[in-house]
DNA sequence: GTCTATAGCAGGATAGAC
DNA sequence: GTCTATCCTGCTATAGAC
């Protein structure tokens, strides 16, 4: 649930439940008036601090989404360089991906709000997929990719590297995104030990998915 | 693009472009005022026939997608017949679902609608997912489940089925739901190569996910 | 910066003629 | 069954007091 503490300024408390319902209704399914009264401030402050509703969830991505993301890529490459000292391989590549977007540094709502907006944003593009993939998802898709390269069969071409690390997304953001439906088809809540169980079925899923031998036995923080 | 024949009686036209405004755009982003016009037909007539908006939702699950589901599971067991007499492998049914839901007997145009209601329910179920998934989505995934339960090895739970098979379809979800994204980022329109090319990826990491041996070489269709 | 009040309009739904 | 005309609610956005 968004920090809803009156410390907080008004701005502050808008982009918090913005961010919170835009995710679980998507841009149409949300009006001013809802988040303004779940952030418990006026009806106008909306249009006083971010001029209209497209632009508050334009910053909704701009100050919340991205910095977020940082911070997961951040929590990425050191999961990363607990694991593999020096030469990664796939495994350890999925691993830390699964274990971040999954089961990483947050609270189970955060992550969830946070897979849910960009699951919109790839179903359908707005301005601010625009602005997130050119500032944050491509630069880190290239990253990955250069970790991946390497410990991929010099076969694989780059469309086929691409077509790998996006497979690898689809499953973090399926089981983040499709939670609801999960629950109902395998009766598990997403409580810790699901999610281990979770991030532990995608990293096999991936590591054979990929082609590579399998390993003896990993162990994460 | 839907149908908008003449022939068609009103009713029909109304239930296609439905279909399609509601896949693109979401419930809420879809007016019926948007709906009437494109389906060239006054704004009263959804209230005549269907009562209301939420009902015309409900019954373009009901008369549309769910006999186009069936049709794709009579396609899949075809499919699945055709390269497996008997006892088929994971990699044969991996194949044929990825085959039937990418590059299937239908247009693209089709295909993205049906797995864009999809996806959109599993990010946000409504009573729509409710009867769905007992009628039609249980029963196949059953069916799925007791296809590939002699394929998996003995040590893989009713869970890991589960989870196994949630994977495949986030996979193709993801590959028909995601299409924008998709294009921007590998730089390929969905044309019979690149499907053809996701199909053989697919296949090729869900064979290799699943922990099966791999094959000598399949051909389909 | 925050509020009240309201303009101005688009939404879903309905009544009733044809 | 289909149309026009209309109701009424609820939306975004703004004006202006405090």
């Amino acid at each position: 649930m968004p920090s809803t503490d009156t410390t907080e300024t008004a701005r502050e408390r808008i982009l918090d439940t913005a961010e919170s319902l835009f995710a679980q209704r998507g841009f149409d399914g949300v009006t001013v008036r809802q988040i303004t009264s779940a952030a418990r401030c006026n009806l106008a402050a909306v249009n006083y601090h971010f001029g209209n509703k497209k632009s508050l969830y334009l910053e909704v991505f701009r100050s919340r989404w991205v910095p977020r993301a940082k911070r997961l890529q951040a929590h990425f490459r050191a999961n990363l360089a607990d694991q593999a000292s020096m030469r990664p391989d796939a495994a350890a590549v999925a691993r830390s991906l699964a274990h971040t977007f999954l089961a990483g540094p947050m609270t189970d709502e955060e992550r969830q709000r946070h897979h849910q907006l960009m699951s919109r944003e790839m179903g359908r593009p707005t301005e601010a997929f625009q602005m997130v993939a050119e500032d944050v998802i491509r630069p880190f898709f290239k990253e990955l990719a250069e970790l991946l390269r390497p410990a991929l069969p010099k076969t694989v071409d780059q469309e086929g590297l691409s077509l790998n690390l996006l497979s690898i997304l689809a499953l973090v953001l399926y089981f983040n995104f499709a939670r609801e439906a999960v629950t109902r088809i395998t009766g598990r809540k997403y409580d810790k030990a699901f999610k281990d169980r979770l991030v532990d079925h995608i990293v096999t899923f991936v590591r054979n998915g990929l082609g590579c031998e399998r390993m003896q036995g990993e162990e994460v923080t």
